[in-house]
DNA sequence: TAGGCCATCTGGTCCT
DNA sequence: AGGACCAGATGGCCTA
């Protein structure tokens, strides 16, 4: 066998091989970047703008979700919220709780916020009401 | 249409 | 050596 296709073989074979490398480190991190994803869906289950309990009549926007940055920021905010009404020992007003989960959000999400928590608030207190109203009867 | 967001690829670095 | 993690580049999609 000439020397040059031998070369050849091994440079080929090389390359195969860097390849082959290559595409099995690109499968891994796909499967880290949709792990991290899965992760950010846990969390996005757990702010105040969660996708599952979004109300079809809220607005036309209840089916999109809140991006990465927005779900760490909102986490991040509604942790400081939930130690803030620790520390003062009160639930928050809404005015408060909307200033607090507000910081660093764009003005779409600030907007949602305030409507799904308007919304979860009127149906916190018409279920007061009721109950209110049940127990006086 | 510009800008934001995302998934994917890639090469570098660190760790086991 | 091979895997995990990371950040930069790139291209596609969507929306204000």
């Amino acid at each position: 066998m000439p020397k040059v296709s031998k070369f050849r073989d091994e440079r080929d074979e090389k390359s195969v091989k860097a390849r082959l490398r290559r595409s099995k480190a690109n499968f891994r991190e796909r499967n880290r970047m949709s792990s991290l994803n899965r992760a950010l869906d846990n969390l996005r289950e757990k702010v105040p703008l969660n996708p599952t309990l979004a109300t079809m009549d809220l607005d036309q926007n209840h089916n999109q979700k809140l991006s990465k940055i927005e779900t760490l920021r909102l986490a991040y905010n509604y942790i400081s919220a939930l130690g803030q009404s620790l520390s003062w020992g009160r639930r928050l007003h809404f005015e408060e709780m909307i200033y607090i989960l507000s910081r660093g959000l764009s003005q779409t999400t600030v907007n949602l916020l305030r409507s799904r928590l308007r919304f979860d608030l009127d149906q916190h207190l018409a279920q007061s009401v009721s109950s209110t109203m049940l127990h006086h009867m």
